[in-house]
DNA sequence: GCAAAAGTGTTATCGATACACCCATGA
DNA sequence: TCATGGGTGTATCGATAACACTTTTGC
């Protein structure tokens, strides 16, 4: 969102608020954040918590313990700015991570370890399938690994590694012809949602962490 | 800790309490807790944050949003009973997993996923070691592997496995002599704290989830 | 010598990768 | 027929696990 009140007037920030009555849960609350500041309903919308965020000195006005919530949802609609907010806006991680997009407080941090969290998600459970339609082909169900984790896969070996985790993804029996090339198989998702095996990322570029 | 006050006074709980001042963040909230329930002291103490339990009715005065962390270290004293405890022991997790041993609020859930993470801890960090002496035999950091994983592993291929990540023990030198056997090499922690390549647990008895 | 614990070698197997190859379609 | 993407076969490699075997000590 572009925030529309102090701290942090005009800059760009994630969706987020301060709980409600006494009965609102952690989780609801996050619920309720995203409907109101940015239109985004509950529908399909899996929320996972990502952690709490409470050092000195991360708000202005004092010492803020922020949960903050992880959210994965196929076709997103455009965000609607809601209360509080002057705008509200897509924007591809990379512009978060790279720094090219500066955000409020310390939610730079926070979108940094969802990303993370969220591509470590990926290889254990089948959330990306709820990234395609009802029915979907291999190939595009790839492309949905291949942007969360910003790598190239073969199409040969992520065809039977993905058709190797049983009842991950089942076949609809139909076929999808493009305007080029041979007819592929069509899937839909199957009955599982934690992978075994995992589908492993291929290793990142080695961080030779020798510290925490 | 044994609750020294209402609500669930007399039952086990874990050591916590609510944040101080406006300027103590959430980490150094959790070392004075420990501090002051438990005694246990922050040298050669790696706290890690679990994460945000907050659902209504977790707690009988209301909606109370705790931050639960995760403490790891070796050879902890006996914990002294602090500030409204009434008594203050350690007990296996098995005793509190199996249920024997029933803890107030949500804090079963809470040592639960505490104990998971613990287990996923070891197979990407080096924290094992810090659990042995100053210097280890590998037999003796094998311990540590099957008393948090609670299986029992082959000590030749553990043995080679370990000397395999590189960084992650370094020889001492000497030779430690028990009463029986030939003496063991003596070891030390490397300066890796992440583990590459992973010193992966045996499967999990396939809990065949189909949901979440 | 014998038991016990430490350490080494060897082999079967499995999963990941790379890539040659065939298949089915539209133009 | 050719280009294009879908799908199959297969060899190589590295990690694992099982286990036979050797070494070094105390008794």
């Amino acid at each position: 969102m572009e925030r529309g009140v102090e701290p942090y007037e005009g800059d760009p920030a994630l969706p987020g608020g301060f709980l409600n009555n006494v009965e609102e849960g952690i989780l609801a609350a996050a619920h309720r954040e995203l409907r109101e500041e940015a239109d985004l309903d509950a529908s399909r919308l899996h929320l996972e918590q990502l952690g709490a965020y409470g050092e000195p000195g991360r708000d202005p006005r004092g010492r803020v313990v922020s949960v903050a919530y992880l959210a994965i949802a196929p076709g997103l609609p455009e965000p609607v700015a809601g209360t509080d907010a002057a705008g509200a806006f897509w924007t591809p991680v990379e512009e978060v991570l790279s720094g090219r997009l500066k955000l409020a407080f310390d939610h730079q941090q926070i979108v940094a370890d969802g990303v993370e969290r969220a591509r470590a998600k990926l290889e254990h459970s089948a959330l990306a399938a709820a990234f395609c339609a009802e029915t979907f082909t291999i190939a595009e169900l790839q492309k949905v690994y291949e942007a969360v984790w910003g790598v190239q896969l073969d199409p040969r070996n992520f065809y039977r590694k993905v058709q190797g985790v049983p009842g991950f993804i089942v076949p609809a029996g139909a076929e999808r012809r493009t305007t080029k090339g041979r007819p592929a198989r069509l899937f839909r998702a199957g009955p599982r949602t934690v992978l075994h095996p995992p589908l492993v990322r291929p290793d990142t570029p080695m961080t030779n962490e020798v510290d925490q």
